[in-house]
DNA sequence: ATCATACTTGTTTGCAACAAGCAAGTGACT
DNA sequence: AGTCACTTGCTTGTTGCAAACAAGTATGAT
């Protein structure tokens, strides 16, 4: 509004013009992979549905591996930006399920770009190295998390000290991945996504309070 | 070594040569995919390494779609046949601990020819159609299976009436498909592998013999 | 001998990858 | 403030390679 208002072509800082078109190559490869999966995605029709010319994508990102990885940066930092927002001064059980909840609320709410993010997600499975990387990063940080919670509940006293902390933490973050790829796979059922997610809350809860011992 | 026995040329039935080329082809697939993931791999280089010209796969499973869905076929059907020896007469929670037992020799064992499987099975969450509705027919399969194992468990007295058949079945294939990704990007992880199949019997037990309700 | 089926080779099309050029923004010097 | 040299964002030209299909050759069947 400062400089030249009246006239059509708005001035932006060179900054800001690699961030607008960074945004709209997002966007765009959210679409395309939602729509043609990411082998169906090509670095050309990202460029021109952001509205640029057959070879920006190629340009900024160098090939697809570099698409890809900064499409799982960027939509899985805003992931852990909200994440960190619904366990904020949360402990133990209560970090785990207010995580949980936060998990389901953003695969059911953001729904386009998580599709997206996850389909890379486990694509990344294959040995294509660079999105590999970036990845199990992601995944590693989600288990220290989680591990960081118990350890803290059984610090506070609410968690039993005999709990197996990495086991169970595993064995939540694989029940994760197993919910997202249920709701990949059949994404109509909005509702059994929520089942699932309820599930994992109590299995886990059991698993951090075992039952008192029988003693034999 | 009926016709002639001596010549180099050894004579094959028409079914015998597509037989054996099938054969040779899925021996490379699997090598490639392993190698450069699935879409580092070419139909021409399939050909060639199984021995063959680089148009065969091509020919033989008209595009890549053709050539996946053919290994997680196969793949899957001998994965299918192991199951059925190793559940056999079980029912319950013997039957479930069974055919974990039975994942993960089979996971550890199969190695090469179950990556590739796993990895085109998470390939498959992208719309690609074919590959998905077959995988989608496999992991439906899965939980019918264990649906059927609880409810045959309940019949015979073993396991609680008032479980939540669908969702506990649900959860396990969902465990089963996120300690099976875990493996997947933490391949060296041997005894990992099978602590998170260990953890994942004890915690099905669990959900299965819920302990004696407290009367609140 | 003929026919069918397995397999190979030729050709087209489309994308990835890179290079070289054009355009828009930035900063210094007057 | 104006303009000139430089940097950075973006586009267009070109090459190589793989997918996909068509047309041909060789091998087994009858």
């Amino acid at each position: 509004m400062q400089s030249s208002a009246v006239s059509e072509v708005e001035r932006r800082t060179q900054a800001e013009r690699t961030a607008l078109s960074d945004a709209r190559m997002l966007d765009a490869a959210v679409a395309l992979i939602c729509e043609r999966g990411s082998s169906g995605t090509t670095l050309k029709d990202v460029g021109e549905r952001a509205g640029y010319s057959r070879g920006l994508a190629s340009y900024r990102f160098g090939n697809k591996g570099g698409l890809f990885a900064f499409l799982i940066r960027a939509i899985g930092e805003s992931w852990l930006t909200a994440l960190r927002g619904a366990t904020r001064d949360k402990v133990g059980l209560a970090a785990i399920e207010a995580a949980t909840d936060a998990h389901y609320r953003f695969v059911v709410e953001g729904s386009d770009a998580i599709r997206a993010f996850y389909i890379l997600w486990f694509e990344s499975t294959g040995p294509d190295a660079e999105l590999k990387r970036v990845v199990a990063n992601i995944h590693e940080r989600r288990r220290r998390d989680v591990v960081a919670w118990i350890e803290k509940g059984i610090a506070a006293g609410s968690i039993d000290p005999a709990v197996d902390t990495l086991g169970t933490a595993e064995q939540f973050c694989a029940a994760i991945i197993g919910i997202v790829y249920q709701w990949l796979v059949t994404p109509d059922a909005a509702e059994h996504l929520h089942f699932l997610h309820e599930s994992l809350k109590r299995q886990t809860a059991r698993a951090l309070q075992p039952p008192r011992l029988t003693e034999n």
